[in-house]
DNA sequence: CTTGACCTTCCCCTGCACTGGAAGGTCCAA
DNA sequence: TTGGACCTTCCAGTGCAGGGGAAGGTCAAG
């Protein structure tokens, strides 16, 4: 199957698809002999996974590794499970550090409402920040 | 005062300090007979303001709207409360993605963890993804 | 035979907030 | 006078995941 199939078949761009070759995520496919692409079926499972996993929050650098452990014909379970736990954590600080963001936003937003009357001082830049 | 007295001041660089002149966020300062900038000691109120914007996290982008407005002579009183609101309602909505897709990887995690005895189907990438 | 849709490679651009480094000028102390 | 610390401008790069568009080749239909 020619690029534009497989993209409008997988919902991505032949622009991210050359871009997946390039960063070795997908294997240099055959060319017909105008040079063209040319894709085999099951390239679709492996686009989907590499969704999935974006999906996931991994980078493209983690699949990479993910997929070049399986290509390599070892099981990358344990490297997959690494990399979930460390997402997970990942995902923990950072809503961590958003929550407490939000707070503080949400006092200095209830002072810029509540005391509004009071006009700002001219000489400051902003008596809310 | 010099470029370097004032990074040192301000917790900041020199390259900083460039760059938000070029981004308008600091005004061009005068210069010195051999050309070095010479800041007034005003201007580290005015970097203190930038720090504590950033740190409730606005962008260089809405940072450089509140300072102009406010040397236009007006107080942007009005116009911090909406960018606070809208830093609200963007940190909720992160939040809420960020939780949800806590919950995704947190089940794909534990199932990665509980299932590990059954070996990868070597035929597929992943069967955790 | 030509039109239009598709494909190729190539290089640059995006947003964000800077950082690094080169090449050169200035100032002060030893 | 020389060394080092500071300053100047300008250009380029960082990380992430592609997007935009040029210049040119290919293929099927009308």
């Amino acid at each position: 199957m020619r690029i534009g199939e497989l993209a409008e078949a997988t919902g991505t761009t032949t622009k991210a698809l050359r871009f997946y070759e390039e960063a070795g995520l997908l294997p240099s496919p055959d060319r017909t002999g105008a040079g063209y692409r040319d894709y085999p079926p099951e390239i679709i499972s492996r686009l989907a996974f590499i969704r999935r996993s974006q999906s996931a929050g991994l980078t493209l650098a983690q699949i990479r590794e993910i997929l070049q452990i399986r290509d390599g014909g070892q099981a990358p379970c344990e490297h997959v499970q690494e990399l979930l736990s460390d997402r997970l954590s990942d995902l923990d600080r950072q809503i961590a550090e958003l929550q407490e963001l939000r707070g503080t936003v949400a006092q200095l937003q209830a002072d810029a409402t509540t005391v509004e009357p009071a006009r700002c001082d001219p000489a400051t830049v902003c008596r809310y920040l």
